[in-house]
DNA sequence: GTCGATGCAAACGCTTTGCATAGTG
DNA sequence: CACTATGCAAAGCGTTTGCATCGAC
């Protein structure tokens, strides 16, 4: 077991959860993935790789764990439907989405996450996350 | 006519598209209603000042054009469903929305929209808009 | 053995679309 | 008069849920 599912595992008895199998599939499906995919991309992956069918629902429920377990998070907000990426081996960052060849790219930026961190502090918020999302042209298509 | 109605106005003839009662309908419950609204608010309210029974379909195929007219945009991204607010009379801001209950307060922060800007030309991207939320506990709720 | 987890299929909520008709420019 | 816009109802699409069964702890 790699330490990313051990920190999975940790997460569900913390909530007195269960560790099976599926969820063991879906977990490993959103670490093969490629940087950025849906909940659509992780049923077929983890069917791929796991003898049990497991079903869509299944998927659809454990998300949101993989999620609050801090081993995903979601992002891309252009797109109606929900997106991840896996947090693991990556530094915290932001995106660039160009609106006309869907290219994605990420960015690290102090002054930006400051400035986040200062306005949540000014307001008084217990800031949990927050969503930053540039959408334009890129290099190619402006 | 007033000075928002002849901005879309101008847009549709930029366009090509034609200004019907319905679509004047729509901007108008825009304007009139709170701060943050979605669709189905629109599709109300568009109702009660029109006499023509407005569609559902034509509100979701008006909404997107008074976005690009630049009257209305798109706000809080938390929820799966798309909100919006009018642009006139409000400076540029972004959001912090409590988890809990809801609370969203609106802020802005120059040194934000500065390194906003600076990354996309940074990534010599062409910015057409950001999408900026913060996401956690309001001052009562945390 | 208990109580949470699963698969299936149906339901959901928001949004989009095909079609025949109406109405703007 | 041409061509776009409309209403209606049905379809679409990602996601959620009820239910009977299964299986982890």
């Amino acid at each position: 077991m790699t330490d990313t599912e051990r920190k999975f595992c940790d997460f569900l008895k913390s909530k007195g959860l269960k560790l099976t199998p599926e969820r063991k599939a879906v977990v490993e499906a959103c670490l093969k993935l490629p940087k950025h995919f849906e909940a659509e991309d992780v049923y077929l992956k983890s069917r791929e790789s796991s003898k049990r069918r497991i079903s869509r629902a299944t998927v659809y429920r454990t998300l949101p764990l993989v999620v609050e377990s801090g081993l995903l998070r979601e992002v891309v907000f252009t797109e109606k439907h929900t997106h991840y990426e896996a947090t693991s081996n990556y530094r915290h960052h932001e995106h660039l989405v160009c609106i006309k060849c869907g290219k994605v790219i990420e960015f690290t930026n102090r002054r930006l996450e400051d400035a986040l961190e200062q306005v949540a502090r000014d307001c008084q918020f217990k800031g949990k996350e927050h969503k930053v999302e540039i959408v334009g042209y890129c290099r190619k298509c402006r």
